[in-house]
DNA sequence: CTAGGGTTAG
């Protein structure tokens, strides 16, 4: 009944069409919502319940929309029904029947298996955590528990999982304490989310510790655990530390010492980065010696590693090796290479190489124009640039803030500023909103055309207004603009005042605005106030 | 997709 009045009068075929996926796809769902509610007949103090009820309801929504998506994916004909109309229509029903389901759980559970019950209940939680749903997943599990049935470990590492990724350590920590006062005992993998988590927060000595506590809790780490605490310490700079922490767990390892391709992978990328090409090399071929099987990524460290050398013939060289052997390359290996032709200033062969990328099925993503996009900015072919963002919007992808902001900033540079502004509203036009970086663009225009065309200050001013009434905090690369500006005009005092700001905000400040004022007080013969400048930045250093 | 490696960056 609702249904026929949400999707209107109409009986066109899209519509019966409509229904009939609807009562299909309805009932797995309404079994879902029901199972959770028949649950939840006392009130829990779990925190996180406030949002519970919100949770289902787009949990259910998401799959309700992906499932839609599907279907209309699957027809080509009969297909200019509105999308959103049958969203808002399911959003209606949804709720309609949630506020049924409720009354339900008042009247009665529903009847089903234990097991049955489980597994349905597992698989939610699984779900709700996949889905970032954390607090209504941790939820399930108490009830669950109050219950007596205890999801297995698999189902807890998906929640400590989840509760690292989003930074909660502390509630992963509270989960993984139960879980070994309790049931089911943490085993490898939990501990390996954990350790990721405190990786990730950049607390490596915590990781390390409860690296060590692994054994006591007799739990043997494996080599993922090695793996994660290799790339950490590598990340921050103690490669000689990750060899020899590599060195040690593996001697422990009853000299069993079986590297695999990530571990090489990750110290071969660390070597590149640390400017050790030997070593890299050495580790790649050490790898055929141990007939260890390379995949994919290794040869994209590897390809990334010579490009980061300058080394674009190498590059090449292994890009065809790979080939070859029948690695088919991936966005990340064309990514690299083009990212290596628009450094190099080859734009040309860029381009060529992207022809290359998009006919071999390859589809580029939003890296791949942002680099090319980029080059071409850099190296003065705004024209080029602007084409590259047209395919895009022909393609329909609506470029990330980034690239719009490169063009801007492309055409500011050259100063085109009509272009500029159009590209600008072109972004609006198209959902994207500005931020600090679009701003900063704009004005480096404005006070660009206000250094050889004196008087347009006042129109970088005005840009700056408007920045502050949308809420867009300005950076200090913000004001560094308004100072230039200030000092092309000879407006010192204002150039002054801006100067005084960014300290009083305690901004990061660079030598930049520093030099900015010296010089314009050495032009103009005040050297007094030129050492002035100098003084504060000396005492800035100190 | 229970846990581990690679590409961008005014």
């Amino acid at each position: 009944m609702a249904l026929f009045i949400a999707c209107g009068e109409s009986s066109s075929p899209v519509h019966i069409q409509i229904l009939r996926f609807l009562y299909q796809t309805f009932d797995s769902i309404k079994l879902n919502v029901a199972r959770i509610f028949s649950n939840s007949r006392t009130c829990s103090d779990d925190d996180n319940l406030p949002c519970t009820l919100n949770d289902i309801m787009s949990y259910v929504g998401d799959q309700c929309r992906s499932k839609t998506r599907h279907w209309f994916s699957n027809k080509d004909s009969d297909n200019e029904g509105n999308p959103q109309a049958v969203f808002n229509a399911l959003d209606l029903i949804l709720k309609e029947n949630l506020d049924r389901l409720k009354t339900m759980r008042d009247t009665g559970p529903v009847r089903c298996t234990l097991e049955t019950d489980y597994r349905r209940h597992v698989a939610v939680i699984r779900d709700l955590c996949l889905g970032g749903k954390i607090g209504t997943a941790l939820w399930l599990r108490r009830k669950m528990i109050q219950k007596g049935t205890v999801p297995d470990v698999l189902t807890h590492n998906y929640l400590v999982n989840e509760l690292c990724k989003i930074g909660d350590l502390e509630k992963a920590d509270h989960v993984i304490r139960e879980m070994s006062e309790m049931r089911p005992s943490p085993n490898c993998a939990t501990y390996n989310a954990f350790i990721t988590g405190y990786c990730r927060v950049n607390e490596l000595d915590k990781a390390l510790h409860l690296f060590s506590t692994m054994a006591n809790n007799g739990i043997r780490p494996n080599r993922v655990t090695h793996n994660i605490l290799v790339h950490a310490l590598c990340k921050k700079g103690l490669l000689g530390d990750a060899v020899k922490f590599l060195g040690e767990v593996l001697a422990d390892d009853d000299g069993k010492a079986t590297s695999d391709v990530i571990t090489s992978t990750i110290l071969m990328d660390s070597y590149f980065k640390n400017g050790d090409k030997f070593q890299a090399l050495a580790l790649w071929n050490d790898m055929f010696q141990k007939n260890i099987q390379t995949d994919i990524v290794a040869y994209n460290v590897l390809i990334n590693g010579f490009c980061l050398n300058g080394d674009i013939s190498s590059a090449f060289a292994y890009f065809c090796q790979m080939l070859k052997r029948g690695f088919l390359p991936d966005v990340i290996t064309y990514n690299t290479l083009l990212n290596c032709l628009c450094k190099q200033g080859k734009l040309d062969e860029a381009s060529h190489f992207y022809g290359v990328l998009s006919k071999t099925g390859v589809a580029p993503d939003q890296i791949s124009y942002k680099t090319i996009i980029q080059g071409l900015c850099i190296h003065g072919d705004i024209v080029k640039a602007r084409e590259f963002l047209l395919s895009m919007l022909e393609k329909s992808v609506v470029p990330e803030p980034h690239i719009w902001n490169v063009i801007i900033d492309g055409y500011g540079r050259c100063g085109d500023l009509s272009n500029a502004f159009s590209i600008r509203d072109l972004m609006l036009s198209f959902g994207v909103s500005s931020n600090v970086f679009t701003f900063n663009a704009l004005i480096l225009a404005e006070t660009r055309g206000a250094s050889c065309n004196l008087g347009h200050i006042h129109l970088a001013l005005q840009l700056y207004d408007e920045m502050l009434r949308r809420g867009i905090t300005p950076d200090i690369i913000t004001y560094t603009e308004l100072i230039k500006g200030h000092c092309a005009r000879g407006n010192m005092k204002e150039a002054e005042e801006v100067f005084a700001k960014i300290q009083t905000l305690g901004l990061a400040i660079d030598h930049i605005p520093f030099r900015i004022l010296k010089k314009r007080y050495r032009r103009m013969k005040e050297s007094d106030k030129a050492r002035d400048i100098h003084q504060k930045w000396l005492l800035r250093n100190k």
